[in-house]
DNA sequence: CTCGACTCCTGTTAGC
DNA sequence: TGCTAACAGGAGTCGA
């Protein structure tokens, strides 16, 4: 699913989109725009303008306007970005294979004939006029050894938990934080406080090392413990069943022998 | 303030 | 074969 990885790719996807203009909107899912704003809106925003800048934040993407509004972007689990029809991504995991124009929740035309639109089978990705970034956390690829520290150092909560929390580290999800975690060797339920200085090591170790290798390998789906991230699947590093729990609502998966 | 529980959404899949 | 129910997770809300 999409996570500040995949929004990276569609930022640079979005760059395609730049300096055209926006001739009109083909279709507006009215789920896709919460809170006090509706279709009409959105017209006169867009119509006749351009994007002129694309910019992104933990998993929200932000297009800035030719009049100086920002249009926000969300992608939920299963959005995708399309600009004239095709995407850095072709695939996104637990999304579906098919590739259905129906599911274009939002869908802009350019006067060149070009397009740009969110592709989203199950609907939960959102679209919103000024988006608020301030109750974001530090951006995944700006993590430092003084922002995990400051994330950690407070809270009882479950250490993976704390992870995916936007408002403090904005732009890892489910799937990157697992994999982050069983790298490092940190069970994901411990409290967040009650890490040594070694684990803090190894987790910010990780932590930027998980996110520098997968953006180059393709998305957070390409870690080493994802295909093993079904009920029986065994730790691919020393063959131990893994444990499947909840955390946070999100299904877990750790090694019982070396997450400790 | 913190934090778990619940809700939304719909394509896919397991099981009968 | 066709149906139903469970499952997936990003994000917002609510109440203890």
């Amino acid at each position: 699913m999409p996570e500040g990885i995949e929004v990276e790719y569609y930022r640079q996807t979005a760059l395609k989109a730049l300096n055209r203009k926006i001739a009109s909107i083909k279709t507006i899912d009215h789920k896709y725009l919460p809170g006090g704003c509706n279709p009409a809106d959105l017209r006169d925003l867009l119509i006749e303008n351009c994007f002129i800048e694309a910019e992104r934040k933990g998993k929200i993407l932000v297009l800035s306007i030719s009049n100086h509004y920002k249009l926000g972007l969300r992608f939920g689990m299963t959005g995708r970005l399309l600009v004239d029809g095709s995407s850095a991504i072709d695939v996104l995991e637990y999304s579906s294979k098919k590739n259905k124009p129906q599911w274009d929740r939002l869908s802009i035309k350019f006067q060149d004939g070009g397009s740009l639109s969110i592709r989203d089978p199950r609907r939960l990705g959102a679209v919103q006029i000024n988006p608020n970034l301030d109750t974001l956390g530090t951006d995944l690829y700006k993590i430092t050894a003084r922002s995990l520290s400051v994330v950690l150092k407070h809270s009882a909560r479950p250490i993976k938990a704390r992870l995916m929390d936007q408002s403090k580290i904005a732009g890892l999800g489910n799937l990157l934080t697992d994999e982050i975690l069983w790298r490092s060797s940190i069970d994901p339920r411990r409290q967040s406080n009650m890490l040594s200085r070694n684990d803090k090591r190894r987790l910010l170790h990780h932590t930027i090392q998980t996110i520098s290798e997968l953006t180059d390998l393709g998305g957070s789906h390409m870690g080493n413990l994802q295909k093993h991230r079904v009920t029986g699947g065994l730790c691919p590093r020393d063959g131990a069943p893994l444990n499947r729990y909840n955390i946070g609502g999100r299904t877990t998966y750790s090694c019982p022998k070396h997450q400790k």
